[in-house]
DNA sequence: TTAGGGTTAG
């Protein structure tokens, strides 16, 4: 009684007092500690009962393996997995070969959790919810769903905890489609009628998939809703950058009569990032401060941090840092990046000193940060430092990103040489860091070695991506290798699959264009096959005219243009500057005026 | 006795 009721020292005080204890005496202890959360202790207890001579049954088991779980205490776990094997358990109790699967389910073990499963005689919807949890809750949406569909395959039924599964599943991987699927089954079911948990995990699904509309209108019919429904909602308009919408969600939470908790103000802080709000952000800290939440959660002081560093207050972030009462690396990388942003290399290192004489570990991130600063700055000298360092922790290995960063900072600084070595000497080779080289070339103008390098990758049996491609046409753009041009971005379908987007679009235009091959330049222009987001490539073709004092051409793609969108004002001022180089003084006059006309309406 | 909703740095 005094355990499930959390009074646990008065339960083990009745413990020690008595007597002669047994097995079920010593499971309900562990019981109560498992389920307040206290799952070291719980694990304890399993040690002290045996040296008492007693032995686990079923029952013990099932809550120290529940414990070894949420402590991801992988080894006890399967110390415990064998012996329930050598008593013969296994497979002779479900709910007990269930809290195994789930056990390795959260320790990360998964392909251990799904071996378990497999080699069950018989497996209900909790061995295949507790599967599919775990891969669901590490970001394997893919293989989550999967084994969603080779459940129902078996005829077993979700429940909803199964579904809070698959729909974090559907989340993490932004299958809109197979979300909405799901939130069809079910509201046909009629599980949301009273189910907040389950209408929360359908707004988070749509709104992480980016259906902001969606999950607002799932958010406004659901029969209740409480706090978490509005922090998944108010989440989602954050991360895509709707930080006024978040705002206002959370004056109508509030409205509402929800207040919000730890989880909510982080989103709301990331909501102010992205607007640059300051002022909301500073009344936030100060709610903050006030209920003295950051004595205990390093996300929120993280956030904050991060809050003041994308609303540009670099210096405020500083001093809101040094004055968290817990600090992780994960702020101070936010604050390196605050000064990288600012083109504050001096300050970015000065924080890098700081936080190792404060005892913090540089990771990835930071050091992606200082990459990113010194190639900025064209600071060769102290990238080749950071360079150093990565090899020395043995980063480079595995972290293709990281690796692509350093080949970014090398040719940013002009040091091409260099950057072609280090691709050179990677031992994972990855798409990526060719592509910061080929965008080096490119960018400097060394067209033909840009093309070298994409011979060479292909050599070495890495395939091109979308963004190679993008590289290449610019690097053919440079050089004015309009056969090369021409021909990559047909291979690029056909022989990579690689569906051409509006920048490769673009990159094609501008080889022609720079090249005076205005008749090329405008079939592009007709061929591309969507309709959003055009100005940029009209005016791309307008400056081509205008180089070449093409007014025919220039004429044609000015009336397509005031079609598309009336209020883009620089095809004006570039139609304006091929009529007047022309000498055509009253047409670049009658432009001038149609675009003052335009700005006045 | 078994599965469970919203959060930070690039």
């Amino acid at each position: 009684m005094y355990a499930k009721c959390g009074a646990f020292q008065k339960a083990r005080q009745v413990l020690d007092d008595l007597p002669v204890r047994d097995v079920v005496t010593w499971s309900s202890l562990i019981a109560g500690y498992t389920y307040y959360g206290h799952a070291t202790e719980a694990l304890d207890c399993l040690d002290q009962m045996r040296e008492e001579g007693l032995s686990p049954d079923p029952l013990t088991y099932a809550f120290v393996l529940k414990a070894c779980g949420t402590t991801k205490a992988l080894d006890k776990g399967k110390r415990l997995h064998d012996e329930i094997v050598e008593k013969g358990l296994h497979g002779k109790d479900l709910v007990l070969s269930n809290c195994l699967v789930d056990m390795y389910a959260k320790c990360g073990a998964l392909s251990a959790a799904q071996e378990v499963l497999e080699e069950l005689p018989e497996r209900d919807v909790v061995s295949w919810s507790s599967l599919i949890s775990g891969y669901a809750g590490v970001g394997h949406g893919e293989k989550a769903l999967h084994l969603f569909e080779q459940m129902q395959h078996e005829g077993i039924l979700p429940t909803s905890v199964t579904y809070l599964s698959v729909l974090k599943a559907c989340a993490s991987i932004g299958a809109l489609d197979k979300g909405k699927e799901i939130h069809d089954e079910i509201a046909r079911r009629g599980l949301l009628v009273n189910d907040v948990a389950l209408g929360s995990a359908v707004v988070d699904m749509y709104a992480k998939c980016g259906a902001l509309p969606k999950a607002q209108q799932v958010l406004d019919e659901l029969p209740a809703r409480n706090i978490v429904s509005w922090t998944a909602l108010i989440g989602g308009y954050a991360h895509q950058g709707q930080g006024e919408q978040a705002l206002r969600c959370f004056e109508q939470m509030q409205c509402e009569g929800h207040s919000p908790t730890a989880v909510t103000l982080v989103c709301v802080l990331t909501a102010c990032g992205t607007i640059a709000a300051v002022d909301q952000g500073e009344r936030i800290h100060n709610v903050i401060a006030r209920l003295g939440l950051l004595e205990t959660n390093t996300l929120l002081g993280n956030a904050l941090v991060g809050m003041y560093v994308k609303c540009g207050a670099v210096a405020k972030a500083q001093q809101v840092l040094e004055g968290l009462p817990v600090q992780d690396v994960v702020s101070w990388n936010a604050l390196i990046t605050g000064w990288m942003q600012l083109g504050e290399a001096e300050q970015a290192f000065k924080c890098l000193d700081h936080m190792q004489r404060k005892g913090f570990t540089p990771t990835s991130v930071t050091f992606l940060c200082l990459l990113k600063a010194c190639g900025n700055i064209g600071a060769v000298d102290k990238g080749e430092q950071v360079h150093d360092e990565i090899i020395r922790q043995g980063l480079l290995e595995d972290d293709a990103f990281l690796a692509m960063a350093v080949v970014e900072m090398y040719a940013k600084c002009g040091a091409l040489l260099k950057a072609r070595q280090v691709v050179d000497e990677l031992s994972i080779e990855h798409v990526v860091s060719w592509n910061a080289l080929i965008a080096g070339y490119a960018q400097k103008g060394q067209g033909e070695e840009a093309l070298d390098c994409f011979a060479s990758m292909q050599a070495k049996g890495i395939l091109p991506d979308a963004e190679t491609f993008v590289y290449i046409l610019k690097a053919c753009g440079t050089v004015g290798l309009i056969e090369n041009a021409q021909e990559y971005f047909v291979t690029m379908k056909s022989k990579f699959g690689i569906k051409p987007d509006l920048e490769h679009y673009s990159y094609l235009l501008d080889v022609f264009g720079r090249a005076g091959h205005l008749d090329k330049a405008v079939k592009v222009i007709q061929k591309i096959p969507f309709s959003d987001n055009l100005s940029a490539v009209w005016s791309a073709l307008l400056d081509a005219c205008h180089k070449w004092g093409d007014v025919n051409v220039g004429k044609w793609a000015f009336e397509q243009v005031r079609q598309l969108d009336r209020s883009d004002t620089t095809v004006y001022d570039i139609m304006g500057k091929i009529y007047a180089a022309a000498g055509m003084q009253h047409d670049a006059e009658n432009v001038r005026s149609m675009q003052r006309k335009n700005s006045v309406v």
